[in-house]
DNA sequence: CACCAGGCAAGTA
DNA sequence: TACTTGCATGGT
């Protein structure tokens, strides 16, 4: 990355943000199917997420009460689609537990917290990493966090603005230590490249052919 | 058929 | 610290 940071990945923002408009993720009803989306959503289609949240809902099971009830071994079963549904339920079962043990399931108060101390504590959790925090931190408690995911590695990678096999907490850090912590911004952002980076495959060769190739190198150095 | 998807933890050296 | 492996379904 060039040595004026800001500009440009501010550069990149508007370029994306005018050419897909609005994405207004994340996808769910409310913020607890947040944030059991974004542990069922870890290396897997959120095709195969849609299903297992639809699994739920019909049982009616997407509350933290409910889903305190049920058997992990039923819940495995029943969230089936989205893949790793043994891990998952698992995982499920360790957020639920500390939702309920910590806050009394209730959501708001979770959110309450301090952006730094609940990142903690969230990655405390058995099976949420930074990727499933940072989610639940931005698009379940609204607080301004940047969610480094493998798109965002593969498209800057790509075009050659971060070192080759640079960590999620290094491009996290490179965002948040050259733009407004603005939610907002950070909300959209991570949209654009998550909606930009499915046109990326994971070797090169192929994906020099991705449409976007031509839209970055217009604008950005590299 | 092969390859991939909005990761993470546990094991090894 | 830095790799490797298991986990699993469903779409292309």
């Amino acid at each position: 990355m060039g040595m004026d940071c800001r500009k440009e990945l501010l550069a990149i923002y508007e370029l994306l943000n005018t050419h897909f408009g609005d994405l207004h993720w994340w996808p769910a009803d409310d913020p607890f199917e947040v944030m059991v989306g974004a542990i069922l959503t870890q290396n897997t289609a959120w095709s195969n997420v849609e299903k297992a949240i639809a699994a739920l809902k019909q049982r009616e099971l997407l509350s933290p009460e409910a889903m305190a009830r049920i058997g992990e071994e039923k819940l495995a079963e029943i969230i089936r689609p989205s893949g790793y549904y043994r891990v998952k339920a698992k995982r499920l079962k360790e957020f639920i537990r500390f939702l309920t043990e910590g806050y009394c399931g209730d959501i708001d108060a979770l959110c309450a917290e301090s952006l730094p101390t609940l990142r903690e504590k969230l990655l405390r959790i058995r099976g949420v990493g930074p990727e499933t925090a940072d989610s639940i931190l931005l698009y379940a408690c609204g607080k301004p966090v940047f969610i480094s995911d493998a798109y965002t590695q593969r498209i800057l990678e790509r075009h050659n603005l971060i070192p080759e096999g640079a960590t999620g907490d290094r491009i996290r850090a490179l965002f948040l230590d050259h733009l407004p912590h603005d939610a907002a911004l950070f909300n959209q952002f991570h949209a654009l490249l998550v909606y930009t980076g499915k046109n990326y495959c994971r070797k090169k060769p192929k994906c020099m052919a991705c449409p976007l190739r031509i839209l970055f190198q217009q604008r950005v150095p590299v």
